[in-house]
DNA sequence: GTCCTAGACATACTGAAGGTACGCCAACAC
DNA sequence: GTGTTGGCGTACCTTCAGTATGTCTAGGAC
């Protein structure tokens, strides 16, 4: 907590925009949030928010940012619990699914993400946290021998846009069994990967 | 091409409106393009353009649904030329992959399109096209023991997903090895799923 | 304690966007 | 020829992101 009657201020209006644009552009959506509503809910004015952020995309930046933290410290406090790397890319892998499949963190983080920001910017923000994770063990996979040599890169895109699409789906999906399918058709998938 | 003076009339119209907004969409992006750089560019008014849509993500609606029968009527032809399901997996991914990689197909099919109509209704359109053939010839592989026997449908979204990012991170790469690379490993993560 | 500055907002406004209401005119039916 | 309807243009409305400017008070200088 920053010190000073005006710092706490400011932090404290700043952290109420975050908090609310975040509850409403999970369950509604970016364009479907209007900036009214969202200085409406942390009871401020429009004065306000411009003071702190430059744009409405700033703000759902920042936004997205948190969200992307949280998964990826998940992730890591799941992972790092583990010994070997091939078990810490299959727990990991399982705990992405599981904290993507949250409908908050889903509409900010794989529908509206891309879209607002462009894939591009996307990606890198991916890239600098959860992302991170999944490039790093594979490669120390791929360096000890457990998966076949190649390229990291393109094994990190198909593995994460397909457990990406895996969490969209589950959360559309009002079967509970389908988690259990989908982390044993992912857990498949990876099992196939690793050399004999 | 339709009878009459005036339904001949409507339908240039119409195709005019999908074309100029294809284009514009497809290189500014949805949020980016006004309705009136389209109307201008299609030679009519926004009069015109609500006589033949109901609104902005309607026109976007139908330009989405002409991409996706593009890719994958590319798709089909394709993979029809194989003998073997097990050939027509692998061609028919090679062909989404070439067909996705075209960045004025991708912005949107598969950056705008989950943002503006919903994932929802984004998955569903998608279900109709490109992913039945998807899931039809994984379900026979499945059937003839190529595959092991699992639920289809977790396989073809992991498998759909994997191939949507490789796309998008193809299209944003500029070392032309990539493409080879991600082929290459898309081959390796489906030949990993195939019974030894 | 006083003064002064600057930061943290509120208020009022602007431009542009999506969407609507209504009017016009040519094509088609009869 | 006349009435009707479909296709579309015009003018307008509403809402929303963004801006310009005012206001008030915390906090440092003295």
């Amino acid at each position: 907590m920053p010190q000073g009657v005006r710092a706490q201020q400011r932090e404290l209006t700043r952290q109420a925009l975050v908090r609310e644009s975040r509850r409403l552009f999970s369950t509604l959506g970016y364009g479907a949030v209007g900036l009214s509503e969202i200085v409406a809910a942390a009871g401020v004015t429009k004065g306000a928010l411009y003071h702190h952020f430059s744009s409405k995309a700033e703000l759902f930046r920042v936004v997205l940012e948190q969200a992307q933290q949280e998964v990826a410290e998940r992730i890591a406090a799941t992972a790092d619990a583990r010994e070997s790397s091939w078990e810490q890319l299959l727990v990991g892998c399982e705990a992405f699914l599981g904290a993507s499949t949250d409908p908050a963190i889903q509409r900010i983080m794989l529908i509206d993400g891309p879209a607002v920001l462009g894939w591009a910017e996307w990606r890198e923000m991916n890239e600098a946290t959860s992302g991170r994770h999944l490039a790093e063990v594979l490669a120390v996979l791929i360096e000890e021998g457990t998966i076949p040599a190649q390229p990291v890169e393109p094994l990190t895109h198909l593995l994460s846009g397909a457990m990406n699409e895996a969490a969209l789906w589950l959360a559309a999906s009002s079967d509970p069994a389908d988690l259990a399918d989908a982390t044993a058709a992912l857990t498949r998938l990876l099992e196939a990967l690793r050399v004999p």
